[in-house]
Formats: structure tokens, sequence, C-alpha cells
DNA sequence: GCCGCTGCGAATGTATACAGTCGCAGCGTT
DNA sequence: AACGCTGCGACTGTATACATTCGCAGCGGC
């Protein structure tokens, strides 16, 4: 699975393209996405952007209004509320499983992700996608294809909510110090001390965003 | 929302079509899907299908290998543990706010598809159909846009294995009988008995298709 | 007889071209 | 001055056509 010499159409290499933009903050939330405009900046025709921009669309990332155009999604309050209560029926419940499939070569994998994230310091975008790694790789360890599938989803659409109001340095050494709490847990191979990290984690991002988010 | 005058492209009838398909069995998990054929059998030219495709491949109903085609996705058995794992995660989760937005229309449309499921009998695709629409316009009930969405691919990933599986009549009582309980505790606005009766629900299916799927 | 190479066929991947739809500016009418 | 109508422009939706890749059958060499 790791390996998988995954075949790359191009739909799927500009689906990640875009995904990674709309994560790391280069495509904001309401962007008209007009597909020859896209298509020639990514240097592709508009056939295999528009198969790309249909699985975002699945995805939740980008929403379709037929023969008015694409946008990137925007979530009212309601939705980021949503949202936060899915990751936390979800998340946490992982960690015994997590725990269990933690070899130490994926403890060292993390530590190294969350301390290259600490050094990036306010470096929002580079920050982004560390944090997208760090998150995907503890539940890639849980061996749960369709809870990942959809974790994976939930931390995409997340992202740019938290990118934008996750900015003092107080808030970014919470995170990272949270972060290190849960390499710790998997090093001990403490299921339980994972779980509430997670729990505190997601309910720590969760009130910062809805603290912040108007409406 | 209900009433949203949804423009339709034809990706997205093309794609609700291959979605009912699946569901009701007639396309069964593993059938590869030939583009120009199944483009024949829809009336529809190949562009279209394969946007329609790219949907359902990230709603992972279809599997993509590239440049070696696409074709139904089949589920392990340690998917289907995780696939009933999420749904227990889910939608017991969401009986009260069910109960706080069911008014007696809701009531009445429910016992309705209800009592047309149990009519059907043995028809098993016509049962698939009805099943979902119930399901699907309980969840609808709590007004939650993103678990909604979630427990919407999530049933439509259930069902060809459901109905594989579910075919004695002490089996389909036990579904019927379950649907009409459900219908009793909206009636009496009893979020509690819903919760209870959801989570039987789930796990009845889930103890019934484990019990015989291989592997 | 087994292994590897070659070429054909089938199906996927992509581009170009055309058709259809929506929205807005500008004119004309009342 | 406000309203509606009309035509243009921009963009999306779809089809046709071409390029590319993969798999397998059949042949040849070892």
């Amino acid at each position: 699975m790791t390996s998988a010499a995954r075949a790359t159409n191009s739909s799927n290499v500009i689906a990640d393209r875009l995904r990674t933009s709309i994560r790391d903050g280069g495509l904001l939330p309401g962007t008209r996405l007009v597909q020859e405009k896209l298509a020639a900046e990514l240097d592709v025709s508009r056939i295999p952007l528009r198969e790309a921009l249909h699985t975002l669309a699945a995805e939740g990332l980008i929403e379709v209004l037929p023969q008015r155009g694409m946008h990137v999604a925007e979530l009212s309050r309601a939705d980021i509320e949503d949202l936060f209560e899915l990751r936390l029926q979800l998340e946490p419940q992982l960690a015994d499983e997590i725990v269990r499939g933690c070899r130490e070569r994926d403890v060292e994998a993390l530590r190294s992700l969350a301390e290259q994230m600490r050094d990036k310091g306010a470096d929002a975008a580079g920050r982004a996608t560390l944090n997208y790694e760090f998150h995907r790789r503890i539940y890639e360890l849980a061996d749960r294809r369709l809870s990942l599938r959809f974790i994976d989803q939930l931390l995409h659409l997340v992202e740019p909510y938290s990118r934008r109001w996750v900015r003092s340095g107080h808030e970014l050494t919470r995170i990272d110090d949270e972060h290190a709490a849960m390499v710790e847990a998997l090093r001990t191979h403490d299921a339980e001390l994972l779980r509430r990290v997670i729990v505190a984690h997601v309910e720590g991002a969760r009130d910062h965003v809805l603290a912040r988010h108007p409406g």
C-alpha cells in the first residue's frame, strides 16, 4: 500500500495540486474557478481539469453551480461546528489501533514532522502542509481504509479555517506542544493518553476557530 | 435547500443513475466499467460519464486503476467492519437533532416509506431504494450538511452488501419492525428511544452481514 | 518446454472544436 | 427616471477525433 506504484493520470495529479492549494491558502474559500484560466495556469486541458474538479466537489472542497461555474467551497459556522463534531467522533476512536500499528520508525517520522513544523515559525503555508501530513500519518497507522478516507476529507475541509485564525504565537506553541505530546504517547504506546491528547487537540482547534469565526 | 432548483447538467444525472444502479444491485461490486459501453448504454458521450465516474470514485463507490480502467468498488471484510463502526459513531449521535427537526408531515412521509417497504416483500431492488430513502430522510432532519454527506456515502457503500445477505423473511421482518419503531419514536419525540433503535438497527445489520460475509 | 520479445487490438487519456446557457450592458419605451 | 427587451460576450457543457498505454497472443530463441 505504501509503495503502491500509483500510475499517475493527470486528473489525479491535478486534484492533488488543487487540494494542496486549498489547504495551504493559495486558493481561498469562495474563489471562482474559471476552467480555461485554471487549465492554462496548470498547463493542462480542460478535460482532466474538470475531472479533478468533480473529484474535489465530491469531497466537499468545491461547489458546482451547473451552467454557472465552480468555486472553492465556503463553510458556514454551522458547517464548522458539524465538522468538528465529526472529528471528535472519528479521530479519538482510533487511538487504540494507532498505538497497536505504530512502529519505531513511525514515531521517528512523526517526531521529525512535528519538529519541522515548530521550526517553520509563522510560515502558515509551510505549517499547513506539515500539519496535514502529521495528522494523516498518525491516522494511517490505524489501518482503517474508510475511516482514513473520511478523516482525510475532514482535515482538508477544516484547514482553510484553521489557517485563517491560528496566528498568535501562543496558539502555535500550544499546537506544537500537543503534537509533541502525541509523539510521546506513541513512543510509550499509551493509547489512553493518545486519545486524550487528540480530544484536547481537536477541541482546542474547534474553540479557537469558532471563537473567531463570524456568524 | 429542499426546493433548490438544481439545474441538471448531465454529469450529475449520470452520477445519480450509477449510484442507484449500484445501490439496487444493477451493478455489482467488481463489475468492470468500460467507458464506451457504459456511455452507449446511458446514451451520453464519454466526457460527462467520466466526470460522473470521478465523482463516484471520490465517494468510494468506484475504483480507478490509471490506464487500466475503473470498476465498482469491492469492500473487504475489514472495510465492512470499519464501515459499520463509522455508522455507529455517526448515526445515533444525530437522534436529538432529528427529533428536534421532525415535523408531523415528516413522520407521515417516513411511515409511508416504511409501509411501502413492507409491502415490497422480497423485491430486493425495490426495498433497497426505499430503505435508502427512509434512512436518508431521517438523517436529513438533523440539518447537518457535512454529517449528512458522509452518512449518505456510507449508506451507498453498505447497500450492495446488505442486499446480498438480507433475504430471509425473518430478517426482513426485523428490519421493517425497527423502521416502524423509529417512526414511533419520532411521533412521540422520544430522542433517547430513537437513538437506541438506531443503534440496534445498525448493529443488527452489521451482525447479519458480517456473519455471512467471507474473509 | 520455458522464457522473453514483438506487434496487434482494445480501451483509456487528452486535445481541439463546437453548441448551449447565463449574465450584463445598452438601448428603447412608457 | 424606472422598467423591460435585445444582443453581445464569456464561460460552461458536450461531442468528435486523435494519441497513448496496457495486455495478450503468437512467434522465436535458449
